[in-house]
DNA sequence: AATTCCAAACTGACTGGTCAGTATAAAAAC
DNA sequence: GTTTTTATACTGACCAGTCAGTTTGGAATT
């Protein structure tokens, strides 16, 4: 299974999408060559086009190695949880996922609300996802009586996810000097008095 | 000042503005064509170029138009309120210019957090001075002790800021079906829930 | 354990097309 | 008669995608 040959092409596919997802953050998909990628990544540009079908599939393949692993970590923070912990699990555990992955989550978050796109079907979709992961855990706390039962679980659950997401990049964008955790706090706090209500 | 002919120029730069709007805020400023932009505003490639530097120069003149507009609408609707209402006042405004102008709105979200781009510096001065305006709310609300006295003025400014634009776009572009009005409802009883401790 | 062989992985020059920006002559607006 | 716009053609740089050829890992053969 994973003899050398494999393993290096995994190891290249690897590098393709660190290329990809820092030049990405930076620049946009359209402003970022596949050239620039190879170059970044150490390897020619057939060696992209070995590897991925074309620029757009590389790219939608990042995305959903990029959020499957987003939402895989919601699934683990909020599994066995009561509600409101895991409402603050959920919290942690996307500020920890943009802290560790923080140029895949600008990117995210710039091309996230875009309209018209080759691959925006592919990212609604991924979004959905995560999201499902979220609204699961409100909806429980609804249920529960420990969230305001008129509360609008889709609406809620998006909006926590798109804030979670510009609170945290901004700060790491605008303020990159200051320590994340104050975020989380302030982010936590918010969450917890909207949640006592 | 106003003769017919800087009228007539001026139209014709509007018509660019909105064109452009629309384009780059459903692709992005790097996949929008020059020719795609005059052809949607109904002129001639040359007349971009006749009353716009360059494409860069477009764009940077078309953000400082629609964030001036947003900081001005920010200064009319805190003029001569107490703290806590000018807040409100600020959420209102906000949502307000995003719903008249959507797409602006867009393109803002997408461009904001990227960097190494030519008018990223510009994005951010303006940025600045509008969210200079909610900070100098939030300040008077602490000095009056409406607000709570450790609350960070410079974080908690550009949160509300990012927070209004991510939750309305977020509306905008997956569940336009549903009013406005309620975005608006839900982030004043946010603001107004944070606020009051 | 050295040699041969093959397919997978990779290379980089090349191609065809696209696009920002320029040029210009003539027309329309004022 | 000056400013603005049009229509069209052009240039040069850049870029996604291709392809004929090279390298590499390792299996088979001796």
């Amino acid at each position: 299974m994973t003899d050398g040959r494999t393993r290096r092409r995994e190891d290249t596919r690897q590098r393709l999408f660190v290329a990809a997802v820092d030049l990405i953050a930076e620049q946009g998909f359209s402003a970022t060559t596949v050239d620039h990628i190879a170059a970044r990544a150490g390897v020619a540009k057939g060696t992209v086009y070995y590897n991925f079908e074309s620029k757009t599939v590389l790219f939608e393949e990042l995305l959903r190695h990029g959020v499957g692993l987003l939402t895989a970590e919601f699934r683990a923070a909020v599994d066995g949880l009561p509600p409101l912990e895991a409402l603050g699990a959920l919290v942690r555990a996307q500020l920890e996922y943009i802290r560790r992955y923080r140029a895949f989550a600008q990117l995210l978050l710039s091309e996230m609300w875009r309209t018209n796109r080759e691959w925006q079907q592919t990212l609604r979709l991924l979004r959905g996802e995560a999201i499902a992961v979220i609204a699961d855990t409100v909806q429980a706390g609804v249920d529960s009586g420990d969230l305001p039962a008129d509360l609008d679980v889709r609406t809620a659950s998006s909006a926590l996810f798109g804030v979670g997401l510009v609170v945290a990049v901004d700060w790491l964008v605008f303020s990159p000097e200051r320590p994340i955790d104050e975020v989380q706090e302030s982010l936590l706090g918010i969450v917890r008095r909207v949640a006592r209500t």
